[in-house]
DNA sequence: CGTCGTTATGAGTACGTTAACAACTTGAAG
DNA sequence: CTTCAAGTTGTTAACGTACTCATAACGACG
């Protein structure tokens, strides 16, 4: 494309010193009066800033940015911006990039593609970001061997650890025992699962927490079973359980949606909730879709999730260098989808 | 805060000019280099990727926009990410964004402060954008008087048209026909309404339409209701019909959130659905949440919008200059909450 | 009357990039 | 040998900003 003229009389932006000449002042006279700076006359900055308003002046984000280095964004890559836990994660990061009057600059990758930590810091980093936050809902091949760009702060958001980058997440290890202590609590043992998809590494955490609050009891886990986190898999996976195995008497669900449907299959076999089965999921998501939400959860602060994951992709507070995996805890909702269990 | 030090012992970022030196080339063919450019010697192609390999060089986004004038990203302002609304509006914007191999950058809102065009404008001018996308859940106090930024495409996401910005939006008043249409064909005349809040231009828009139905048949509209869009306030809303009006045969709840929340009131209240009464939402939204949703709705395009509004913010293929008001139909999906008037 | 500090302003520079143009090399054709 | 074209590389300028330093005017003070 070509250049706009540098002369008046194309459609080129206003710069400062167009501002400048139109006042008779000098251009840096013009940036003391943009940035507010006390050292300038009265009379001098009711001129300037006349001559802003008659232009239409708007400072240059490329200007200041090459000049002082910062960008004052912060990068964002996920990969399906519609999915839940990404969504509340753009929320959560969102809110804390304005504290700190920061915008966010977010690429969506290809929802087909092969997702590489690699390609995806390769495309941030030709953006205007200051640090850069990669959420990764699935393994990425090169996890393992992913180093970050020297020079910029990198946070991925997931449960792995990694040797050189600060992770953080919500605990989706830990929110499995809470629910499986409360389950404990109440007497149950035969608690069976409903997972999300095997790919997915909050799946992975979430199902590892519920084998290992069985095996440290000595119960025997039985069959996970996968869906896919729609309400249509967890009533599929709930009906299935209902007509093929008698023993259980609750139902860990990995999110609210798949218990929801599992509710749902249970009372259509006949068995109510929570008198015959207790059933748990985790996100408490369900408020704004469901009357009278009874499900017992876990809720996981997103905003604190985000501030966690802003500071450290732009280390202003001195935060930096250190590299740490951050878990936040969530915390045990106990409604009514949950009871004690009847010998 | 200081600037780095400009030699190479500090840890500014690797400039081209680095890379040259490192090379022993010009600036100017590194530049060659970097942008795959043809008319370059193998032998100094490989000396050159070598040594940006060795320093870590990655292109300043700085310098390229100032330098062409442009940013690659679309700014978009937002008032509270959460929203269904604004999350569907985002989903589409990024795929949008991403087929123009463009960025967004996202700006939330302060959820408390009042919200005017003017700040929205002003705020999204400073950041690095070809165009700004402005989402207008609720009216703004300046809308009339808004005038856009010279220079800058701008598009507001509303259902208002607007004489000097193009404004997109779906169709929040032809979806409320569409379902009245399909109400009245089964032969439904007493439709009662069940609204979003009422400073919700979108809530505005399909209660008029809802409205107009009626009128246009004669039938004298019953007084609406007003809920907060969730499921609860579906509830609240549906309870109170089913024990004040007897002569109702149908509701329409503008949203699916409500309308769901409006079922389960209707059926504790011991009236069918949709033998008794019949039920329609907008936004098809309940899939993932709800197992076997049953409701008839209208699903609306939400890529589509996306598509169009990028475009329209963004004039890359002579959209540009003409100020439009574009509004996108939505389609209706017909399940079993809705059945045929018995009398 | 000179020295000094204070205040207001301007000049010069650097940030990293790419377009336009100039310059140089090489090889082939006349 | 000259001329020309093609291929390769370097030089210069410009984009808009803000820091540093210099300059000028002015009053206070010794």
């Amino acid at each position: 494309m070509a250049r706009r003229p540098s002369n008046d009389t194309g459609t080129r932006p206003v710069s400062m010193a167009d501002v400048a000449r139109a006042a008779g002042v000098s251009q840096q006279t013009v940036s003391r009066v943009a940035n507010g700076l006390p050292n300038v006359n009265e009379q001098t900055r009711q001129r300037v800033q006349a001559a802003m308003q008659e232009l239409g002046f708007r400072p240059s984000y490329a200007g200041r940015s090459l000049r002082d280095g910062r960008y004052h964004s912060v990068g964002l890559c996920v990969n399906d911006v519609t999915k839940f836990g990404n969504l509340s994660m753009i929320d959560g990061i969102a809110s804390a990039a304005r504290e700190h009057n920061c915008a966010i600059t977010l690429v969506e990758m290809s929802k087909t593609e092969e997702f590489s930590l690699a390609e995806a810091t390769r495309r941030m980093a030709a953006l205007p970001v200051d640090g850069i936050i990669i959420g990764m809902s699935r393994m990425a091949p090169d996890f393992e061997t992913f180093d970050p760009l020297p020079g910029i702060g990198t946070v991925i958001v997931t449960m792995y650890a990694h040797p050189r980058v600060t992770t953080v997440d919500s605990d989706h290890y830990g929110c499995s025992l809470l629910l499986m202590d409360h389950l404990f609590e109440l007497g149950h043992e035969q608690i069976r699962y409903i997972g999300g998809p095997s790919f997915s590494v909050d799946e992975q955490f979430r199902r590892a927490g519920w084998r290992d609050a069985l095996e440290r009891k000595h119960i025997e886990p039985a069959e996970p079973l996968e869906g896919d986190w729609s309400a249509n898999s967890g009533y599929e996976a709930g009906r299935y359980l209902a007509e093929h195995d008698r023993t259980m008497t609750a139902i860990y669900a990995a999110n609210d949606q798949m218990a929801n449907g599992a509710i749902a299959a249970l009372r259509d076999s006949g068995l109510r909730v929570p008198e015959d089965v207790s059933v748990v999921g985790v996100d408490d998501s369900l408020d704004d879709f469901v009357a009278h939400n009874e499900l017992t959860t876990v809720r996981f602060d997103l905003h604190q999730r985000g501030r966690e994951v802003f500071e450290h992709a732009v280390p202003e507070a001195g935060t930096a260098g250190k590299t740490v995996a951050i878990r936040i805890p969530g915390q045990l909702i106990i409604r009514h989808s949950t009871a004690i269990l009847r010998a």
